[in-house]
DNA sequence: TATTGTTATACTCTATAACTATA
DNA sequence: TATAGTTATAGAGTATAACAATA
């Protein structure tokens, strides 16, 4: 057995792994002036599709767990950007809704995420830009939104 | 402002963070088996190319902290994956060196993320998978090797 | 009794700081 | 005094389980 076989920072799953986790504490990085973090922008996401839902929804739609969107409900309400009401038909539900300023955070969190794509690529071609936004597309379709 | 002009989820920056938690996920449940997590892919990955290092040299090529060396590195001594020898020059030293069967799990690692690969990609074309392959091993070039 | 949301608790990962031994 | 490694401690992030309110 040579190690020459092996490869592994070769394959897809390693390089995806480490890009994916370098990527991640970037953007982290960069939405930490709106006292946000990955997480809340996916949330935010979510919510900006589809009409309002139930914390017990979005948790499931975002695969964490319902304690979890306890807390990250909290801090997106503290900081005005999702408003929290309780279902009239079923006084157990929250349902939440994005406001204004939650408008305005994802997009701000949208300008992040575009300027560090930009950086990102900047030693592609525009043609292997394309491509891999492509192929990439097609691999987010087979998962799901979350993260 | 309209919600529509957003698509945080169409950026490679997010893209690039939600697959690459999805997949680091899969791989670590393949893994698991061998008693190992992505780190120690990593480190065995490290330790295979170049020369034996130290752990300090080793922390700071996979940018950890030399607290979580030592225990990667016991971890993998404990399976008899590393061999730790004290420098004779420098007793403070430990250097580290892949073992045979240290080998034998970095080539159950790789056939892990290849046969990953092929499911992760079983929905793109021949071309795409190539395009993409390509683009990554330039934007993996540009980040370290880590994680 | 079942479900939504919440709180309490615990576990994993990792970093920082204090410490030991060698230099 | 400085450095390699180790140990102790602490924080972030997240899950599981127990609980309260409502159905």
């Amino acid at each position: 057995m040579r190690v020459d076989d092996v490869k592994l920072p070769e394959t897809l799953t390693f390089r995806l792994g480490t890009l994916g986790a370098a990527v991640a504490d970037r953007f982290a990085d960069r939405i930490a002036a709106h006292d946000l973090k990955p997480r809340h922008a996916g949330m935010l996401t979510a919510l900006s599709m589809g009409e309002a839902a139930s914390q017990q929804e979005l948790a499931g739609r975002l695969g964490v767990a319902p304690s979890l969107m306890v807390a990250l409900a909290d801090h997106l309400a503290k900081l005005g950007a999702i408003e929290r009401v309780r279902d009239p038909r079923d006084r157990r539900r929250q349902v939440l809704t994005l406001t204004g300023h939650g408008r305005e955070l994802l997009v701000a969190c949208a300008d992040a995420a575009r300027s560090l794509d930009e950086e990102i690529t900047a030693e592609l071609s525009a043609d292997q830009r394309t491509a891999l936004h492509a192929a990439l597309g097609v691999l987010a379709g087979e998962a799901g939104l979350p993260r």
